[in-house]
RNA sequence: GGGCAAUUAGCUCAGUUGGUUUAGAGCGCUUGCUUGACAGGCAAGAGGUCACAAGUUCGAAUCUUGUAUUGCCCA
């Protein structure tokens, strides 16, 4: 077999993947078998791949392809989201691109637009993961806006409304002006703005030339004004308690009310109300039963209240104002100013707070049961620190905003039949909703009577109950009772209060159980730097340039090296590099064992014996860690621990032990055991690196049709020799301290050396035959002198002597002793401290007693050997 | 401002209820190797008063308190 001498991913993953998804290896329906289920965090739609994907769904496909190994029915359960602000929001701007107006095309119109552009760039993404090798259930494919799943989303809000949890409520709410929606609080991001303070003062009605000076940064509210609020214990102001001051240009009369809520240190401890434009402004209105004077449009100019710049954009009148209270004189003076401004996620425009009708959903008692069992445990999260963040929240959770301003998405289902606010009922169809009209009405409406809200929901109110939906779920049926609850749920933090806490609310309302069993939240994908990788920045690398460049394989051991669970990844493509290295070991290994030629002739070599009774109980231990590993969802850990299996246990030490000479044969049981261990390996592989370990696999022998290496079990090795294990040990301290020798005098690896062994300790043999073929020895001889004029070194107390014809260098020698020495000395220090401690002595386990006294005895053995060494030398 | 984390080698991280030969890994770094699988490699090596200070203890990276710095969440 002719194999190259570097592993060439691009052919082995395409051809590797078609044929597994026509295996049909990915596809799930229930049986008798445990299943294994997870279902992919919903991405946009229209979206493409970044590294967050990248990342997320490679732990996805690793803990999927291993359960499946495990004997499994892994069902991954694929799908998309529609994205309702941002894939409106490319819509518009594309139709804008051709000249039409969103406001020129009918609510059916826009949507036959939308759902064109979402047949055209829906799906990439999902192409996209099967380039990483994304082991998904493509049959199940999912879509926030399939008809069946509308249908779910709207009965939930109908449902939730006959609850008496959703419900129509004003509300000062995020207002994005540009996208002309709300936003709920999590999409609004807060960042530092260098403004301006602005001191300007309020004349006191019926006063000569008394004035009152507040500081405001939004002087364009002024003309919403309602109040001017002081603190009750402020001594400088308790005398104008019951005046009234004029609003500035417009001399709009508004009283001076007092509440403890003003910071009397900020600005003039003077505060101006604008209810209608500020949260906290609102909260003080309501509470005086203060006029909400809204002085913005929906697009954020001034409308015809604020009764000056009316039509004129809030920051250009922010300008003007500031201009025109300066000129007549009510502007006391500005002052820069740092604040935290609100900007919306999706369209980067300066929130504007807002009243409005929007639809709530109540969240306190809903969401009871979604605190109360991560609490205990039912729903586990990893890393667990994120329960005390999840707990903060949902103890102070508030109440819903489910509604958006938009066309793209479930329209609410609340018809309307008349003007009265709350002359409307909610029914998921026209029909119903007529018929529920009609029943406690005199007046008989038709259906040309009622018109449906205007509004979409919330995304997020469609994917929380993605779980369930995908599965069909709100009907009886054998999928969801077989599939839900799901295992494990793979997402990000950032979007814990978004998603995973209301798919947790949702499971347990609907379901009566959690939607998954455990939570792992994955880090950030960061530059070098730090950066968050961002479109903006340019700072991200391509996905699929890297999977070109290094291959899927590399490129998942890439994302997996350095990413514990929960902590940010700090992406260098290096580690792509390493995980490409990585698979080229593998593939060189193989490329090894397959240029052996084999002989039935020859005897098994007693170093082969060893090695492979060794490499067995090694396989073992290494593989309980691994599987301890995964069980923590410590998928780094288990990587690096299978990374060290083949390129330390296996490659360094074990192929080393066993190679033939040079155009030697190796023997024909050798030779089929390594063939099995490798085969083992692969399939600790595989979860990682599932394209290589397939190659090979089938590269090893000719495989029946269908027959693939997922089909296989996954390892499960009995029986440890623990003494095997420790014998490793002082072999391979041995065979180092060989290497050093010959490091250390320049002598070739082909030079064959002879070994004295003068035994101080119990000595076994058994590894005496590796030692003699990896250290290169023709002979181990044991002594009972020490060897004059030769190089030495002490492993487990024995004294190793290499002589050689040309002597040695003593100083050089000398100096490698004395500084062994000093550094024993030391030891033996700190453990006398120990044992000289009779507090130590009487309070300390026996067996930490033991331990130290059997330290102090190897450290003085040691010492002695060292010291007698450097007698010798020093003679010479 | 309130809350929650974190701080261990140049970098990214492990370090289980305090004790297992004076702290481990991967990468990077240094020094040798045109070694018949692999330079995408091999071998050897350097590198840490475990942020700082005090305390508890026979014993602290690990527990307590304080300080500093960083990150996240909330207002």
């Amino acid at each position: 077999m002719n194999i190259s001498k570097t592993y060439d991913p691009s052919k082995a993953e395409e051809k590797w993947y078609n044929k597994w998804v026509n295996a049909g290896l990915f596809k799930s329906l229930p049986d008798d078998r445990e299943p294994y289920t997870i279902v992919i965090p919903p991405p946009n739609v229209t979206g493409v791949l970044h590294m967050g994907h990248m990342l997320n769904n490679t732990i996805q496909d690793v803990l999927v392809r291993r359960a499946r190994m495990q004997g499994k029915n892994a069902c991954w359960v694929p799908g998309t989201d529609h994205a309702s602000i941002a894939t409106e929001a490319k819509v518009v701007q594309k139709l804008r691109a051709e000249g039409i107006k969103k406001s020129d095309l009918t609510r059916d119109e826009f949507l036959e637009h939308a759902w064109d552009w979402t047949h055209k760039h829906g799906g990439i993404i999902l192409e996209q993961l099967k380039k990483l090798g994304a082991s998904c259930d493509w049959d199940r494919t999912k879509f926030t806006m399939d008809k069946d799943y509308y249908d779910e989303v709207i009965n939930v809000f109908c449902d939730l409304f006959e609850k008496g949890y959703i419900y129509r409520g004003e509300r000062m709410i995020n207002w994005d002006p540009e996208a002309k929606t709300a936003l709920s609080d999590e999409e609004v991001f807060y960042k530092e703005v260098n403004s301006k303070l602005y001191f300007v003062r309020y004349k006191i009605k019926d006063s000569d030339d008394e004035w009152i000076q507040i500081a405001t940064t939004r002087p364009e509210t002024i003309l919403g004004d309602s109040a001017i609020c002081i603190n009750p214990n402020d001594p400088r102001y308790k005398h104008l308690a019951g005046k009234e001051v004029l609003v500035p240009l417009i001399d709009r009369t508004i009283p001076i009310i007092f509440d403890d809520y003003v910071d009397m240190d900020f600005g003039t401890g003077c505060l101006k109300i604008t209810p209608a434009h500020d949260p906290n402004d609102y909260e003080i209105g309501k509470k005086h039963n203060l006029e909400v004077i809204n002085i913005l449009n929906s697009n954020g100019t001034l409308n015809e209240n604020a009764q000056l710049y009316i039509g004129d954009d809030r920051f250009e009148v922010r300008k003007k104002i500031a201009l025109e209270l300066h000129n007549t004189g009510y502007l006391i003076k500005e002052e820069d100013h740092i604040n935290k401004i609100g900007f919306s996620e999706r369209t980067d425009a300066v929130i504007e707070p807002r009243l409005s009708l929007q639809w709530f959903c109540a969240m306190e008692e809903l969401s009871k049961p979604a605190l109360d069992h991560v609490i205990d445990n039912t729903v586990q999260f990893y890393p667990e620190k994120f329960k005390n963040t999840y707990k903060h929240w949902m103890e102070n959770i508030r109440d819903w905003c489910i509604s958006r301003q938009l066309w793209w998405g479930h329209r609410i289902p609340a018809y309307y039949y008349g003007d009265g606010k709350e002359e409307f009922v909610v029914a998921p169809s026209l029909e119903e909703a007529l018929t529920k009209v009609n029943k406690n009405s005199e007046k008989i409406y038709k259906a040309e009577d009622l018109t449906q809200d205007e509004d979409v929901m919330d995304t997020w109110f469609s994917s929380w109950i993605w779980p369930i939906a995908v599965f069909n779920g709100f009907k009886d049926n054998a999928e969801i009772d077989y599939y839900y609850p799901t295992n494990d749920l793979v997402t990000a933090p950032e979007i814990m209060f978004f998603w995973v806490a209301r798919m947790i609310i949702s499971g347990y309302e609907y379901k009566e159980l959690p939607p998954f069993k455990n939570v792992y939240f994955t880090g950030i994908v960061r530059d070098k730097l730090g950066r968050k990788m961002s479109k903006s920045l340019g700072n991200s690398p391509d996905p699929l340039e890297l999977i070109e460049k290094y291959g899927a394989d590399g490129v998942r051991v890439g994302m997996l090296l350095s990413s514990p669970a929960g902590n940010d990844l700090l992406f260098d493509s290096n580690l792509c590099e390493q995980g490409r290295n990585f698979t080229n070991k593998i593939w060189n290994s193989f490329r090894l064992i397959s240029s052996w030629s084999v002989s039935t002739e020859i005897e098994q070599e007693e170093s082969s014996k060893v090695a492979l009774k060794w490499f067995k109980s090694k396989l073992k231990t290494n593989l309980d860690s691994i599987n301890e590993s995964y069980g923590k969802f410590r998928i780094s850990e288990a990587l690096m621990s299978t990374y060290k299996t083949v390129w330390d246990d296996f490659c360094s030490w074990y192929l080393e032990m066993i190679k033939p000479a040079y155009g030697h044969p190796i023997d024909q049981k050798t030779y089929d055991e390594t063939l099995h261990v490798f085969e083992e390996i692969l399939k600790l592989v595989y979860p990682f690196t599932p394209f290589i370990s397939e190659e090979i696999w089938q590269l090893i022998e000719k495989r029946k049709e269908s027959t693939f290496i997922v089909n296989e079990k996954w390892p499960d090795f009995k029986n440890v020799d623990h003494n095997i294990l420790e014998e490793f040990i002082i072999f391979k301290e041995v065979v180092s301290g060989i290497r050093n020798v010959r490091k250390h005098n320049n002598i070739a690896s082909k030079v064959l050396l002879d070994l004295k062994l003068k035994v101080n300790n119990e000595w076994k043999s058994q590894f005496n035959s590796l030692i003699i073929k990896l250290g290169n020895i023709a002979e181990i001889e044991e002594v009972d002198e020490s060897i004059k004029g030769s190089n030495s070194f002490v492993v487990n107390n024995n004294e190793f002597f290499i002589p050689f014809n040309k002597g040695i260098d003593v100083e050089a020698e000398m100096v490698k002793v004395r500084t062994e020495l000093e550094d024993k000395k030391g030891f033996l220090k700190s453990v006398m401290a120990k044992v000289n401690n009779e507090k130590f002595m009487s309070n300390a386990p026996e067996k930490v007693v033991q331990l130290e006294l059997k330290k102090k005895n190897d450290a003085e053995s040691q010492i002695k050997i060292l010291e007698d060494r450097l007698t010798e030398l020093s003679s010479l």
